[in-house]
RNA sequence: GGAAGAAUGGCAGAGCGGUUUAAUGCGGCGGUCUUGAAAACCGUUGACUGUAACAGGUCCGGGGGUUCGAAUCCCUCUUCUUCCGCCA
């Protein structure tokens, strides 16, 4: 949620930006300070009124201790003046629950060098593997390679619970566990601290780091208890942060976690969701940092060479994009995606998306840091996939099958047990 | 799931209808003393809103109610503790 400080400064500024991040309904940005304007006036009235009836009653607490018949003309004063505090509250309340029902609407704003464009095909490659890898007859993709070698199976999810839950068997499925324990160790020396956490989450927390009310249709609700399956860690993770006040030493706040992942993707059909490319449940490492306002973007750089340098061991030939304004998220103001390369999809697979929030997250929760002088100044939260499972997985039985079988890379292999599924 | 009790400022802990603008202690911060430190003593120390700055307002787990007035009484929800039941 943007700031109304932001708002009011400079509304024009705030229009252009949003503008950039194809939002549409620019005059909210007035409605929203005019909403301001009368929540602030009926407030100070309101409160005026309260403070008459707080000196009234003392009085009468005064007057009714001595006894004195006068309390009783006091008292009719204070009656008369309730009534006018009912209709003001009313007033105020409904002034804020429209101010923020609008503001919570506006997307975050974009950096200044986020490109401008509307689709994906506006976003700008800031990296690109020289040399893409070369095709080979009778290359598979990994839907093929996962029945040839009894690893994935999809009919069996079905089965389970429908289409996008995929069983892992076998060495597929110790390759999975591979997978997060390389992933986290790796977290762990670039310094985040790993922990294991709910995979449901209330209301309350959905709400904090902007999945509700932007993407309600896109988690799974437990509605019995109120619950949300977690679209990713970044929700439970991040919530650890809720309503906290930090000491500008606590920074920077590295966390990681392992989760699975679980997303309705109400509307996604077609080829995308062949194989593992787009699943209801999927397995990620998560990394999060909380930071200074002055250090969050040297931070996002320190976090993308984090996923740069597992894509790097895992030897995978990868690009790095810098999305556009109209291809961004809700929440973030800048953000990087990370592609593999599947030469027998013939496309780019993403695996990984790194953002920097700002103090979007941050003012929804609460979470702010104390100034040398005692003020407090809205945190920096980021976050990327360090990384996603299923496409990582995908890109690595596509590039390592040989004539003999699936090549596992060598920084796996002690995680695994063994070299190669055939 | 059943029964009972509890929830107060960073922590501990009073207050149970009207000078509470929440006592007191610990911790934190500043000072005196000291070569420095400790001890002792003195002072200071919550959050939100609001103002140019004052003032003012709100907050005693959340929400609602009673009252002229609620931390204090009532209802409700949540969480915790203890006991019982069930159970990885």
């Amino acid at each position: 949620m943007l700031q109304l400080d932001v708002l009011r400064a400079n509304p024009q500024d705030v229009k252009k930006r949003l503008t950039k991040k194809n939002f549409k309904q620019i005059n909210l940005v007035d409605t929203i300070i005019e909403l301001d304007d009368k929540r602030k006036a009926s407030k100070t009235e309101l409160e005026a009124l309260l403070a008459e009836r707080n000196k009234l009653s003392k009085e009468i607490g005064i007057l009714m201790k001595n006894k004195d018949p006068k309390a009783e003309d006091v008292k009719k004063r204070v009656a008369e003046i309730k009534d006018e505090i009912d209709f003001k509250e009313a007033a105020v309340n409904q002034f804020e629950a429209e101010l923020n029902e609008s503001l919570v609407q506006l997307p975050n704003l974009p950096a200044d060098i986020v490109p401008e464009g509307r689709t994906a095909e506006d976003n700008v490659v800031v990296y690109q593997v020289e040399k893409l890898p070369a095709a080979h007859q009778g290359d598979l993709p990994h839907w093929d390679l996962a029945k040839k070698y009894n690893i994935i199976d999809f009919e069996l999810g079905v089965k389970l619970s429908g289409a996008g839950f995929p069983v892992y068997i076998g060495k597929g499925a110790v390759l999975q566990r591979a997978l997060i324990s390389f992933f986290l160790s790796e977290a762990a020396k670039s310094g985040y601290q790993e922990m294991m956490l709910p995979h449901m989450v209330s209301e309350e927390s959905a709400y904090a780091t902007g999945q509700l009310p932007d993407k309600e249709g896109q988690m799974y609700h437990v509605t019995a208890d109120n619950l949300y399956l977690i679209p990713t860690a970044e929700v439970p993770l991040t919530n650890l942060y809720r309503d906290v006040i930090l000491e500008e030493s606590d920074f920077p706040i590295k966390l990681t976690g392992y989760t699975p992942c679980f997303r309705r993707e109400a509307g996604s059909y077609g080829k995308d969701v062949r194989g593992l490319n787009r699943l209801h449940q999927f397995d990620k490492v998560e990394i999060v940092q909380l930071q200074h306002p002055d250090k969050s973007y040297a931070t996002l750089d320190d976090m993308c060479k984090h996923v740069e340098g597992l894509l790097k061991e895992l030897k995978l030939p990868y690009r790095i994009l810098r999305l556009c304004g109209g291809d961004m998220s809700f929440t973030s103001a800048l953000t990087y995606d990370f592609e593999v390369y599947s030469v027998a999809q013939g496309r780019w697979l993403e695996v990984s998306s790194v953002s920097n929030f700002e103090s979007f997250q941050s003012n929804r929760l609460k979470l702010r840091y104390r100034t040398e002088d005692n003020k407090k100044i809205l945190a920096h939260t980021l976050n990327g996939s360090a990384l996603a499972l299923p496409r990582i997985l995908a890109g690595i039985l596509e590039l390592n099958q040989t004539e003999e079988g699936i090549k596992i890379p060598a920084v796996l292999q002690k995680y695994t047990g063994f070299d190669i599924i055939s």
